[in-house]
DNA sequence: TTGAAAGCGATACCAC
DNA sequence: GTGGTATCGCTTTCAA
């Protein structure tokens, strides 16, 4: 029934130590004033009990609980559809790997749930890492104007209130672009991602920006709008083809629409790279897996969650909390769905 | 700098109720020696104060944390590869959803954090879900001898000393050669997953199985070990056609494995399925992404995470913790890569 | 049924 | 530097 073994308290090493709890305390919390050989003597016996402290006691008294929460909107397929959550949770783990901080994980659902989970937040841990691309999400307006630390994933639409650590959507789809135009494509359409999520709008605008630098005019025509799902994929290409049969390239905003768009492509008998060649983004295990191999714009998902780490424990150490905001470097990785469209 | 808003205590609730700190605590935890007036007077001030118990010093006292522990093995390829993480996370966190409780993660990566882990499971979580395919994973046993609470991910090899919650491998396996079989298929061959871990040793089990239903022999030249990952899945097609060219069929043990079997298949103008039907495990996205569509053995990863918390939370409530198991169903989902051999 | 009071195990302030 | 001690917010006897 009882969870917990009977552990040594502070008391106890006190006592084996032959010293009090407070010296014992500044011992394990690694304060200055304590003369060497009384530390020597303390550790000794710290080890001997196999003494730990306890986390709810501390916690008490300082205030702090040591844990940070991660809080996804469960709503996300972006998040949950390929290993976007995987490595994120992984870069995460990795950064706070010998702090002693915990990571707590909070998926919040409904809108219900959200009082519940930023009531939970207020209480519960010291630092709050956010993921939820709907760009209106209020908790963002809360954790802004709350007392609590918090970083976001991707920039907010609205809000620059937080910090945030996002990766470089913008270039990744321009260079994206730029390679497509170098290839000699020159009726380069797009599926973008929904425009109500930032990654959908930024992707976009480097599509633009790709053009743009081409020296290719933009025309609403060849952009569609999908959802990052497979099947918007789909129904992009067809639509485009249908509108633009000259089509030569198309830059999708996520794999899993690049993979639909293929698919659709070969439907019509569409040869990618010959006739179309396409681009996705994210970089994902099933880029790798596709016939052809599928080029895509490489995103450091590990090393979002470690900036984003590396930011709220700065900001819960004190650091007066700028808005700031940190963007990765993307890259484009060249597979076989681009290539030798030009040479070939 | 100050993590915490001031949150109003219990005693506050008192003063404002009119009673003492020991009566509003009984509120609170719904102890049923309290008046109806009593009782409704104080969750009125509740409400009112908005007031929400400190985690800390209920741990203090109760000794218990009010939270579980989700421990991976990092070098799980298996758990990170594919949707499995997300997955389970997911049903895991959709179980815990209005129990108050909080999911913990932990990733041990090192052999080295082993000891460092389990201290901190020792003293703060009520229980464990650990996911360690590893069958020789020293914390299963470290776990078995414990007094926290555990349950597996995945069936044991050699210790039975913990309740677990499996999908049904070998069933599934099974089945899937069923499925060959009956499609005509008689040199059936396997890409099997590492037999050191038991995903990979049930669903080679299951395969036996399978072809012992259907009346074909067993031929170890058929068999070849793969690790789950794309390129085992290429060198697999590759050995065992190598070695004997008329094989008709290959089961892959993962999803993974499938297609870089399919790759391979193809590179030697073998057609799927006509010339070689496939079939993988997990079905995942990606098995609805390639071409032609994979047929896959399903697996329930989102109930096998909601299974486990509830044996957990019954051994966190006082069960006695009788290892049993839980074996959740599987079952093919058929697309091109296996249809129409017979017919076609 | 209700209230007073004794801890739970740490931290940190205050003397020495 | 070191030791005593009040304190954090709650649960839980024990009396009343």
């Amino acid at each position: 029934m009882d969870v917990q073994e009977k552990r040594p308290t502070l008391e106890q090493v006190a006592e084996v130590a032959g010293t009090s709890r407070a010296t014992v305390s500044r011992v394990i919390n690694h304060s200055p004033k304590v003369s060497a050989p009384v530390r020597e003597t303390v550790e000794r016996a710290i080890a001997q009990l196999g003494y730990t402290p306890n986390r709810a006691a501390r916690s008490l008294v300082t205030r702090r609980t040591n844990s940070v929460g991660l809080v996804v909107a469960e709503s996300e397929q972006r998040v949950f559809g390929e290993p976007f959550f995987a490595d994120l949770v992984r870069g995460v783990s990795t950064a706070l790997d010998g702090t002693d901080v915990q990571l707590v994980l909070l998926l919040n659902r409904s809108d219900q749930d959200r009082s519940r989970v930023q009531e939970f937040l207020a209480s519960h841990v010291d630092g709050v890492l956010l993921v939820s691309s709907r760009t209106e999400d209020p908790l963002i307006e809360q954790l802004a104007t709350g007392s609590i630390p918090a970083v976001l994933a991707g920039r907010p639409l609205h809000t620059a209130q937080l910090p945030y650590v996002d990766v470089d959507n913008v270039g990744g789809a321009r260079q994206a672009v730029g390679h497509l135009a170098e290839l000699g494509c020159t009726r380069i359409a797009t599926v973008t991602g929904p425009q109500d999520m930032v990654a959908g709008v930024d992707r976009l605008a480097g599509y633009r920006q790709g053009l743009e630098a081409a020296g290719l005019p933009f025309d609403d025509e060849l952009v569609f709008e999908g959802d990052f799902g497979g099947d918007s994929g789909e129904q992009g290409a067809a639509q485009l083809l249908d509108r633009h049969g000259d089509v030569d390239a198309i830059f999708a905003a996520s794999d899993l629409m690049a993979i639909g768009t293929m698919q659709e492509l070969k439907r019509r008998g569409r040869r990618v790279p010959d006739d179309v060649a396409v681009v996705g983004f994210d970089d994902s295990v099933i880029a790798t897996t596709t016939q052809p191999g599928l080029s895509s714009v490489h995103q450091a998902v590990g090393e979002l969650g470690r900036q984003m780490i590396e930011r709220l424990l700065e900001l819960m150490g004190g650091s007066t909390p700028v808005p700031n905001a940190t963007i990765l470097p993307t890259h484009l990785v060249v597979r076989e769905s681009s290539r030798g469209v030009a040479e070939g």
